[in-house]
DNA sequence: AGGCTTATGCCACTCAGTGGCAGATTCTCG
DNA sequence: CGAGAATCTGCCACTGAGTGGCATAAGCCT
């Protein structure tokens, strides 16, 4: 439809055609899925709907995302892999890991397309909580890319004492914790949902972490 | 079948006849299923077939549990249900939320059933290793029940400070976050599958989190 | 252009989960 | 004890998610 301005550049530095279409079918996927099931609920819309407003046969969504569950949770899905991707390169000076995986996360933000991400992420997470079997979805991804992380760090790094993998997936858990309270905090303000919005309260949450590790509670007045 | 000793006591400390036979539909269809989910796999067993073992329609079935995941996780939801308990009783001395969190689920633990849960947590725990959807389903489960206790928490105790709010609900998610490194230990060991054991790793676990909060990681040699 | 690889569409199928209704069981109160 | 109300249960039909198989079409390589 939108055809691009060059028509066949002599040296092409985009995907090879196949790749392109397949990018966009994605693409077009999640979209026109945040848009219906914002606009109908998650239970409100059916695959087959969702499918014939994307043009696609059933058949075919289901060789780009796992579940109905899975379309809608695209873009958090493509931050961790960039989490995993960052930590698969990042120096290991002898800083501690909570700070590193704090910094990876920024870094992994950053990278994140600055088009439409934070929307769509948005919509996503709104939506999340309202939708208990999407809630679910989210947390067990998060949880299988803990494990993919504490792979990648037991391979790339040294984790001293008989603790030290212990101690790496407890500061890996931390982490998402951290980032889930994050998000609440970022969807549920009223406006200013940017990247870097997020990830200035990425670190002011970190920050309450002490704090919370020692506050007390009095009995009610 | 087995009917009681004694056919109508004068004054029955039971429960009615109504609620006893509930009671026992569901046990049955709780046993039932980790035995045949532990022969099977998860996927290996249709609801017909689970509910045809248990002599009970499919349409029963429902009126137990919202889903197959959900039966198979009962075991793990009867120890949160208790913790909430403990939390709605327990006195709110000045001290440490997060002690007082694990104080309160090791109460609870204290307070299950001591023939069997044990080992029904064991299979339920090993199952859901191997079945991503029972995965998710326990999460989600843990996410409500942390805002289930949250409510709780501002009900009855004073969260000073502005955050004492987020740091509520962050002593939460690290009570959850150690519970969960717990269980994965426990049921990992060979022998010694034990409340008491449970018990004993649980403060063990927790005793990491200072380390775990300043570990640090050095290149690979 | 022609053959090779890969993505897509279509069809039929299994199984989880739901709603409705009829019949059975338990509770309650006269 | 017995009638009637309140539940609990079983059966049946139905929706919708997710899968496997196979034929076709589209992009790729030389």
């Amino acid at each position: 439809m939108t055809a691009e301005s060059s028509p066949t550049p002599p040296t092409s530095p985009t995907l090879p055609l196949r790749e392109r279409k397949k990018l966009r079918t994605r693409q077009t996927l999640i979209d026109t899925a945040l848009d219906l099931f914002g606009a109908h609920g998650f239970d409100g819309v059916t695959l087959d709907g969702l499918c014939e407003a994307a043009e696609v046969s059933k058949r075919t969504f289901f060789r780009y995302f796992d579940s109905k569950e899975d379309v809608a949770m695209a873009p958090t899905q493509d931050l961790w892999a960039a989490f995993l991707d960052v930590l698969e390169t990042c120096p290991a000076d002898g800083r501690r890991l909570l700070a590193l995986f704090e910094d990876a996360l920024t870094e992994a933000i950053g990278r994140m397309p600055a088009d439409g991400w934070a929307e769509r992420v948005l919509a996503s997470r709104r939506l999340a909580a309202l939708t208990p079997s999407m809630d679910a979805h989210g947390l067990a991804f998060c949880d299988r890319t803990t494990r993919s992380a504490l792979a990648v760090v037991e391979r790339r790094f040294t984790l001293p004492g008989p603790d030290g993998r212990l101690h790496a997936r407890l500061a890996l858990d931390l982490l998402v914790v951290l980032f889930h309270r994050t998000l609440d905090a970022w969807v549920t303000q009223p406006t200013g949902h940017t990247p870097d919005d997020l990830v200035h309260r990425l670190h002011a949450t970190a920050a309450e972490l002490p704090s919370a590790l020692t506050a007390t509670a009095g009995p009610q007045v």
